[in-house]
DNA sequence: ACATTGAATTTTAACGTTAATCTTAAAATT
DNA sequence: AATTTTAAGATTAACGTTAAAATTCAATGT
């Protein structure tokens, strides 16, 4: 049982595939073909079940109805969920999504910007690692449409849909001070993107508003391939001298403060009592945590639906230099009890 | 900057563009072009970056290194992490994967199969949804390439990679029983398919080994698409009664283990003292649950595996009648502190 | 009567690739 | 010298679709 093409059913009524292709298009009555006839090529497409052949259509076309998406990884519930409302959204504008995950890993990114540049996909939405600037900037030259999500390059031009990770951090740091922390640690990753120099940033500032030191003692910047032991190393370190124990901790994503969390709990740290906990993100597991952890959400559906707009915008309107479109969106400040002294 | 194509490469070396193909696609020795002028062709390809036109290969040989991927929900950790076992295990050799959140929703998954069966994969694997029969028969008849993953159904020839549902329930069942445990509920989910029937029915047994009684309000099943209301309320009615109060209980999917969870703490009851909880699948929410979780763990990475491999194998092998490839792995269960008594 | 218009289609070509068949010239064989 | 073989490549056609240009036929206008 081979496909149904369009010629199978020209063949049937006689007449050529070209007009069936406009029919099916819905383009009839544009090219003044006849009523009747439109009629026989609907009901003889539905008898034979007729699907387009979208490889076709795209190599004639150009147009594949499909996008890229390139994130760290599909497994972490934040770019799972991204991932899941961005999936959404272009499904319904008729797009698909192919998804790669690139592990954070420049050489990985390229290689996966290469395979879906081959003529699979009308664009990207692009969590970009660090050192994948130059793969940026091609699609830059190649006018290859695309919109960067999470994080940005602040020397390349592009279409960027992020939080107000600054001001989030801030907000988050200064609840801790408000609420009567002293000694704020601070852990976070070594991606070298902005998006975490950002979060660190906020956190110094909302400190050097409230006139406590920024001791480098309170500030743990892991690696950013990290695992369980190098969290528990730094948060020993945070917790070990006396004097200066730390009272409460900020993490900047969901992956180290899960994993941080684990950490406190087998140190048999009390929260908040002990350590008061805020994090970035707000994976389930903060919610059935006990207590239930402050978290700084991010506007997952709005990223996600402002992204895929945007791309398809300018999918669709290649040829006029739109310019770049720049979105900051506000996270939500979720307190809980894990934050409360 | 239009992308080069073969003929680019033809043109400028005055050569055939099926020369040009040959040599790149590493079958000049075997047409015996000549050496020299095989290496002037890799020149210039690398010399105008060229990237094949997967789409028009595609097109030409009905083959595009794509899987379809349709499962449930991306957002869901369970589905994220399997999908990532099987985005690594298909780059491995060299196909993509396009994924599609079905939300169980048979409708919604027919028009996801429809989709990318319009000449777009190679294959899909598939977690399929109550009602989605139909669809399955058709890949059937169509000689599509297929596995089904988590789930199958009994009454129909399939490929598929699952775990022995049954047995993992008893286990954790019996497993709560010899840690005392003497009124032990199940919440579970309707969904409609067989891997969920196996939980329930390996619970029941376990029961039924131990000559407990199996009552029928011990056992919450939630429709598919539930809130946390609903789980509230299972778990409400589950321990209102003073006399029959439970003292474990069973959950059988993360999700509604994780809400289940959430409703047990903000009713103030302890875990386990009050009750201890088993629960299939194993997110990070567990292992920073104070305390960590009882898990049954899916082999994640292994039926990722074991699906693109038998996918990959029935792609190449279409012609071919291999009999159906049925593979029931087992799972890892976690012992954690919320199943201490 | 003859050109003009309009409706209803058809023809052609192209997107980039590759499988199958065909060509050519030189070298080897009889 | 005539034939066959071999090396090295070219040509053709096709995958299914669609944009652009061309055709056909009838009706209308002058």
């Amino acid at each position: 049982m081979k496909k149904t093409s369009l010629n199978d059913i020209a063949v049937r009524l006689g007449v050529s595939k070209t007009l069936v292709s406009l029919v099916l298009n819905g383009k009839g009555r544009e090219h003044r073909i006849s009523e009747e006839v439109c009629k026989k090529v609907v009901a003889v497409a539905k008898e034979l079940n007729y699907q387009p052949n979208q490889i076709a259509k795209g190599l004639r076309t150009g147009i594949t109805n499909t996008i890229g998406l390139i994130i760290a990884d599909i497994a972490n519930p934040f770019f799972g969920k991204l991932g899941r409302e961005i999936e959404n959204e272009a499904s319904k504008h008729g797009y698909r999504v192919m998804f790669c995950s690139s592990d954070e890993n420049a050489e990985n990114f390229r290689q996966q910007i290469d395979m879906l540049m081959q003529g699979q996909v009308d664009g990207f939405i692009i969590s970009p690692p660090a050192g994948s600037e130059e793969q940026i900037e091609i699609l830059n030259k190649r006018k290859i449409p695309y919109v960067l999500i999470d994080r940005y390059f602040p020397e390349i031009e592009s279409n960027y849909v992020m939080v107000d990770n600054f001001k989030a951090s801030y907000e988050g740091t200064e609840h801790l001070i408000k609420n009567g922390c002293r000694r704020i640690a601070c852990v976070s990753i070594n991606t070298g993107m902005i998006n975490m120099d950002d979060r660190l940033e906020g956190y110094k500032k909302a400190l050097l508003d409230a006139s406590f030191e920024i001791g480098g003692d309170l500030i743990k910047i892991l690696p950013f391939s990290h695992e369980i032991n190098d969290v528990m190393k730094a948060i020993k370190e945070l917790t070990a001298k006396k004097e200066e124990k730390i009272d409460a901790v900020l993490f900047t994503t969901s992956k180290v403060g899960v994993m941080g969390l684990q950490c406190l709990h087998s140190l048999g740290l009390k929260i908040p009592d002990d350590i008061a906990v805020v994090s970035f993100d707000d994976p389930d597991a903060y919610k059935i945590s006990q207590p239930p952890i402050t978290a700084i959400a991010q506007p997952l559906e709005e990223i996600g639906r402002q992204s895929v707009k945007i791309l398809l915008d300018k999918i669709r309107n290649t040829k006029g230099k739109t310019r770049p479109r720049q979105i900051t969106l506000k996270t939500k400040f979720v307190i809980r009890d894990s934050s409360k002294k």
